[in-house]
DNA sequence: ATGGTTGTTCCACAA
């Protein structure tokens, strides 16, 4: 089962982008993040003709969340649970079972600047996203979590980590919280699969010549609970989406399980 | 130190 996440800037303006894509690789599940569009507009139809149903949890321009699989999608839970707080009007998380593997498909906030409520919805989110992999780790079920998460885990995930110290991705507060959903004993499969690679990155800034010159983040994930990481194959980074012209700041990662 | 880019939208805002 191959299982693809990928922040795809808005749907509609990669459109041709993602069919292409989905055209070479032929994942079975496809997470996408920053539809940027309400579940109405979303290109349902082009994706169906390729073969792939669709749930999405839409947002008027921002945020926005999309589930593409081959095999049915059931048992869909919109939205990280509140556990009590307050309502959440960002659209950021999808749950859905397919092929018996739950799977979640998440837009961590960004959290910039660091000195704002930004940053307090952002560890507040992690918070309730702590308490629902838990709740996971419960169920039978293998489970896996992709998406964006906005965190940078560790230096060599950075292009520049001096830089980037007082930024929300890679504060130290930042990956401390990251650290602490790993502890419940998921696995981040790429780093586990590749542990010496350096330079591997799933973001670069449209700015200053990011990409060209290999600035970048590795900020994209999968984090799998034991079941699903008993399973795990393969998880690779596609680079070539990045490359071409139009392209989102995101590429995509792959994960294969057996 | 600054500016550099993209998408959505209505003019800045988010990234």
């Amino acid at each position: 089962m191959k299982i693809a996440t990928w922040n795809v800037n808005s749907v509609r303006a990669r459109l041709s982008n993602i069919t292409d894509w989905l055209k070479s690789t032929a994942p079975d599940v496809l997470v996408m993040q920053e539809i940027k569009c309400e579940t109405d507009a979303f290109p349902a139809m082009e994706f169906q003709a390729l073969g792939y149903k669709t749930h999405v949890l839409g947002q008027k321009s921002y945020n926005g969340v999309a589930l593409l699989s081959r095999e049915a999608i059931c048992d869909v839970q919109e939205g990280l649970p509140l556990y009590g707080g307050t309502e959440d009007l960002q659209a950021r998380y999808i749950e859905a079972t397919i092929s018996g593997v739950r799977i979640a498909n998440l837009y961590l906030p960004n959290g910039n600047p660091m000195d704002t409520d930004k940053y307090a919805y952002k560890l507040a989110w992690m918070k309730r996203l702590h308490r629902r992999m838990g709740e996971l780790l419960k169920t039978e079920m293998p489970v896996v979590l992709a998406g964006d998460y906005n965190i940078i885990p560790a230096a060599t995930d950075v292009y520049d980590p001096k830089g980037w110290e007082g930024d929300a991705l890679y504060h130290p507060k930042s990956r401390a919280q990251f650290q602490r959903l790993l502890a419940l004993g998921y696995t981040e499969a790429f780093r586990a699969l590749h542990p010496k690679q350096e330079k591997a990155y799933t973001f670069w800034d449209y700015q200053a010549g990011a990409w060209p010159r290999n600035n970048g983040l590795r900020i994209d994930h999968f984090l799998l609970s034991p079941e699903a990481a008993d399973r795990m194959v393969s998880c690779t980074i596609d680079a070539l989406p990045r490359a071409v012209d139009k392209a989102s700041d995101h590429t995509p990662v792959i994960l294969e399980l057996r």
